[in-house]
Formats: structure tokens, sequence, C-alpha cells
DNA sequence: GTGCATCATGTTTGTATAGACATAGGTGAC
DNA sequence: GTCACCTATGTCTATACAAACATGATGCAC
């Protein structure tokens, strides 16, 4: 059984990927360093929320910034995210594969 | 870009885990099928609240449960949160030690 | 220096949900 | 049938956090 503190580390994290808006971030950035005027066109989102979800991430380690300026070009960090969603997208889709026989069978 | 749909889908899942109590009925539940009672008495847990939160992990396919006469017996339903959970331990460990490293160099 | 642009951060409000309490439903013993 | 036991669920309260607004901090042009 893991310890109490390493289950609150864990939740923790998976908390951050638990907000659509992290991780639509996330995946701007992987396609390459970004400042924030662009993550603001891009998503929509108001400028102190875009901030505040790349404190959060950045605080995780998931991404890191350097100033340019008067800008700050952000970029992921790693690619644990990626592989997350990679089991997790197998999962849906093996729990869809999994109804749809349901239909076929009846 | 995964589309807004799939976004959501991953946050919905990854919010699942973003609660210690369910990862700890997870943990709890890896070691072997298991009645309530026992998992009342393991983590201390309300009733209600761990039915709640087995019905949550339930409804996404996390977990399944069969019934024994009154008592309900539950067990987890493959390991992809031990492999997730795993991908997050690694990152951590990295964390850590490169704050180690830190110490050292200053 | 002033003025303007860019980003971060107090502060507030609305909303989602954890968690407890009470209760309903369902099963076996008798 | 009644009773005791086990589990699920309706309802409520407290808390955490997303999201927006306003403001502060920083850097560049002039």
């Amino acid at each position: 059984m893991p310890s109490p503190q390493l289950l609150e580390e864990y939740s923790q994290f998976f908390r951050l990927l638990s907000e659509p808006a992290r991780l639509q971030l996330l995946c701007y950035l992987k396609q390459g360093p970004t400042d924030v005027a662009t993550l603001i066109e891009a998503t929509g989102f108001s400028q102190s929320h875009i901030s505040r979800q790349l404190g959060q991430l950045q605080r995780a380690g998931l991404v890191r910034c350097e100033r340019d300026g008067a800008r700050t070009i952000w970029q992921t960090e790693g690619d644990l995210v990626d592989e997350l969603c990679q089991l997790v997208q197998g999962r849906l889709r093996q729990r869809l594969e999994a109804q749809l026989q349901q239909f076929k069978a009846a």
C-alpha cells in the first residue's frame, strides 16, 4: 500500500490533468514554444486564466517558460502527459468497443 | 489537437484519480476482492462515502462488483491505474532528484 | 522621465463535489 | 410474516477551485 503522502501526491498530480483547459494548453504547447498572446487567440481564454493555469503546470514541472523581453515563451517539459493520455485513450476506446459488442450481441 | 470532447473525456477520467480516497480504495482492491465492511474497517471512511466512490469507479469501468447474498464483493478491473501511477511516480522521483542536485550544487 | 504593451496576482463569485446523516431497498435468519 | 444486517441513494453543508474583473509589476520605445 502506498503511503497517504504518496497517494496525496498522486491525486494532486492527476487533479492537474482533470481540467480540460489545462490539457488544452498542454496540447497547444506540445506543438512548440508559444507566447501567451498566441495562446489567448488559440483558446479564447482570458489572459489571467491562462496565466494561472500555466503557473500551476509550471509548479508541477510540466511546462517551463523563458522571458523574451516583455513576452513570456512557454513550452512543455517532457512527454509524460502524452504517455498518460495514450494509456487513457486506449482504455476509453476499449470501453467503447465493449459497449459496441453489447449492441451487436443484442 | 484532440477534440474538445476527447479532452473532456480525458479530464473526467483524471478527475476520478484526483481524489486520495478513491486511489486508496483502488489500492486496497488491488490486493484482492473485498467486501464493503472490510473497506470500511481498512480505510475508516463512512459506509455511504465508500459506496459513492465505488459507484463512480464502477461507472468508469475501473472496478466491478458481484453480489454475495446481502454483501457486495468489489474488485479492480484491469491495471490501467497501476500503470498510470507508475509513470507519475517516476516523474515525482525525477523531480525530487533534480531538487536534490540543486542543493548539492549550492 | 511618460506612455504603452505584456504578463502575474489579489479578490470575488459561482459551481462542483467531498463527506456525513438519515433513509430506502434488498437479502437472509427465524 | 418480523427482525437484523448490508448496501445504495436522497439531501444537506462545507470546502475547493475555476473563471472573471481589477490591479500591480516588469520591460520596451520614445
